[in-house]
DNA sequence: CGGTTGATGTCAGTCACTGACATCGGCTCG
DNA sequence: CGAGCCGATGTCAGTGACTGACATCAACCG
C-alpha cells in the first residue's frame, strides 16, 4: 500500500467541479478544494497552474485525440473533408459524457476567466490541428482558415449538444454546423 | 486649471504598453506602471478591472464600429456580404496604425494571459455581431456561423497585416483570407 | 541495510485586486 | 461670495492566488 490515496489529480478535479458548481468559481479557494480532495493547497499547485487549469485536466488528451486522427485520414481526402471525418471520429470522445460536460460547461459558461481558458485551449487545438494540415501538404493560409473552420463548428456544435437532451450524439449536430457553415460562406 | 493631469487613461496605457514592451508583461507591477502615469495603483485598478485589460481599452469602440457598420449595411446582401462589407469597412479604424498595432500585438502573443484576453475580446465581438445579424432576420445557427466566420477572417487577416511591413492596408488581407476561407469550405 | 526518489507538507513571501475612508479642487446653488 | 456637493484621486489594511526553499517519509533500489 502507497503512502498516500491514489489518484491525486482526479481527487482534485473531482472537489474543483463538485466545488465551482456548488458555490461558483470565484467563491471558492484553491484551498478549500485541496483540503476536499485531502491533499494542501501547496500540492493543488503542483498538480495545476492555477485555478482554472484543474477544468482542463483532459484537453491535452482531446487535442491528441484530433491531432492523430487527423494524421490519421487518407491523404486523397480534401482538407475540410480530412477535418469532418476528424470531428466525425472524436465526436466519439463524448458519447459517455453528455451529463458530465453539462456540468462542466455550465461552471464556464458562468465565469469569464473560465471562458478565456476554453478560448485558449481552442485556439491551441487549432494551431495543433493547422500544424497537422501542414504536414499533409496543405499551405497556408488554407490550413490555417481549414482548422479555424473546424473549431468553429466544433466550438458552435458542441454547445448545441450539451444544451440539448442528451438523446442525439454529438457527432449529429458537428455535421450540422459544418453544413451550415458550408451553406453560409457560399462557396468559392 | 484642472486639479489633475488630464487624460489619466492614455497615460496609463501608454506607461503600461511601454513597460510590457520594455520588460515584459509578468515582469511589470500595476504600481510600476501607475507610477510612470504619475498615479497610483489604486487609481490604476479603479480605471481597469485587471492588469490585462489596460492593453484594450479600445475593443469597445471597435465592437461598436463592427456592430454599427453591420447594421448600416443593406438589406438585400446575403449574410456572408455584409460580413464582408463590414470587414472592409471597419480596416480603415487600423489605416494610421499599423506600428501600434504591432507593438502591442507582439506583446499581447507574448503572454498567455494576455493572448486569452485578446480571445475573449474576439469571442465578445462574434457574439455581438451574430446579434446584429439575427436582428437583421438571420436565424442560428446561420447568424452564429456567419459571425464566427467573420471573427475567423478577422483574426487571420490581422495576424498577417500585423506581421506585414505595412505597406498593404489591412482590408487587402481580410479580403483575401474570406477568399480563402471560402476556397477551403468549398461551399454548398 | 543505507541511499535515493518522488509526492507531499510547511512556511514565508510577492503581487493582483478590493473595500473603506480621507482629501481637495471645481462647480452649483442661494 | 460662501456652503456644500461631487468626482477623481490617495491611503491603508486585508484576502487570496501563486511561488520558492526546505523538510518529511514511505517505497524502491542496489
Amino acid at each position: 500500500m502507497s503512502r498516500w490515496e491514489p489518484d491525486a489529480r482526479g481527487r482534485l478535479e473531482k472537489a474543483a467541479l463538485d466545488l465551482y458548481s456548488e458555490r461558483g468559481y470565484e467563491q471558492t479557494t484553491a484551498a478549500q478544494i485541496a483540503e476536499r480532495a485531502g491533499l494542501t493547497e501547496r500540492t493543488f499547485f503542483r498538480h495545476y497552474a492555477d485555478k482554472r487549469e484543474v477544468l482542463f485536466g483532459g484537453s491535452q488528451a482531446l487535442e491528441q485525440a484530433f491531432v492523430d486522427t487527423l494524421a490519421d485520414v487518407p491523404q486523397v481526402a480534401a482538407p475540410i473533408d480530412a477535418m469532418a471525418t476528424t470531428l466525425e471520429t472524436v465526436a466519439a470522445f463524448f458519447l459517455e459524457r453528455h451529463e458530465h460536460s453539462r456540468q462542466r460547461q455550465a461552471v464556464i459558461v458562468a465565469n469569464a476567466e473560465l471562458r478565456e481558458r476554453e478560448l485558449i485551449k481552442l485556439a491551441s487545438l487549432s494551431a495543433a490541428l493547422a500544424a497537422t494540415l501542414r504536414r499533409r501538404g496543405v499551405k497556408d493560409p488554407a490550413a490555417t482558415l481549414t482548422a479555424e473552420a473546424g473549431i468553429t463548428v466544433f466550438k458552435v456544435g458542441f454547445e448545441r449538444w450539451v444544451t440539448d437532451n442528451g438523446d442525439r450524439p454529438l457527432a449529429d449536430f458537428l455535421r450540422e454546423s459544418l453544413d451550415e457553415l458550408k451553406v453560409v460562406t457560399g462557396g468559392g
